[in-house]
DNA sequence: GTCTATACTCGGATAGAC
DNA sequence: GTCTATCCGAGTATAGAC
């Protein structure tokens, strides 16, 4: 949830194109719902934005940079480990339960154009664990935790807090949980998740 | 990969449209390519499934049923919980590795359609996890883990075991693994994700 | 059962008035 | 900038010959 400052007639359409785009992807979005949602019709939005293609690039590459900024962020910072990991967990899970679509929105994307995506979306993020698997690295030496690869820990760190905003619907089904049980489920993992890492690895 | 037994129309319709729908979904399937790939046209396609419809609840309740099938068997015997842990990473990543497609597609189209998904797909599946839950429960009494919530463990693991097939594209572009490294990749997580859980919750 | 040809519908895009 | 009306390609579905 990116909000518009004002409602111009231009954030309007974004606004309106976020969400639909975020909840059906490139392919199940129709110019229409969007027209629809922005309450304008589709000649207005050809207008601003010549084709549904151009209008998918904005939302996308303004998705996979949220999507992808946070993470950056926090993992840059010059904090130790344990507690880079534990803010890590506690924000990448608040800013996605705001933006709960996000996740298998870009995903999604990514899979279905790979090509696209590596072409005009990822700039300047290679080896974005590259920092922090040198601060794992440095605690093994330390012998502050057990030795493992740091390539697992990450896309452990990072399943576990994205993981269920994808799987949602179905965890709510098997699990019979309701709506304000999950948003609970959620903000138990802000917690759960680091510790249940930090116990794992600590030494 | 689910194998055709032999290949009459029927079974090279059914391989054609398990591989274009796991790889674009419903929205994004067209049934020229189904035909195409099943190397037949689109008229013979109607013939033997009245609509694109018709077909795509064909595959779709199979890969849902794959796609929990695994699960239900593991948590459902009658082993210790770590064993049981060490078997479903195991065998659960290895399925995956043979259907890499298989975790985005349900999902995805969970996510789209979850009235349809829970109507028509969700027979007999409630509450997935709740043997599960008995086995930690009984094993925190027996103060052999450390007390945690038993959505958590499981979500948990589900999240280390899934994810990494979702993220995939992704992962790659950040990490520069290369196509062979990701597979050595898959393979060592049968046991680090496993190992890394007990860490976690042995006490 | 399998094909070619075609009908029909949906949705992206444009023309042109205001 | 914003609208109504319309075009046109893509894609699902059907008719009918073989």
């Amino acid at each position: 949830m990116v909000k518009s400052l004002d409602d111009t007639t231009e954030n309007k359409i974004l606004g309106a194109a976020r969400k639909v785009f975020w909840e059906k992807g490139m392919a199940g979005a129709r110019m229409q719902d969007i027209a629809d949602q922005a309450g304008i019709n589709k000649a207005l939005l050809h207008y601003y934005y010549r084709s549904k293609e151009k209008l998918f690039e904005v939302i996308f590459r303004e998705a996979s940079s949220l999507f992808f900024m946070k993470i950056a962020g926090i993992i840059e910072s010059d904090i130790p480990l344990f507690a880079k990991i534990e803010s890590f967990c506690g924000e990448y899970i608040a800013m996605l339960s705001q933006n709960p679509y996000l996740p298998l929105f870009v995903l999604n994307e990514a899979n279905k154009q790979p090509y696209r995506f590596k072409q005009r979306f990822w700039k300047n993020r290679e080896n974005l664990f590259e920092r922090f698997a040198r601060d794992i690295m440095m605690e093994i030496e330390n012998k502050k935790i057990r030795p493992l690869k740091p390539a697992h820990l990450f896309m452990n760190m990072v399943s576990m807090c994205v993981f269920p905003f994808i799987a949602k619907p179905i965890w709510m089904m098997s699990s019979g949980m309701k709506e304000d049980e999950f948003i609970h489920f959620l903000e138990e993992r802000k917690k759960i998740v680091p510790e249940f890492i930090i116990c794992s690895i600590k030494k």
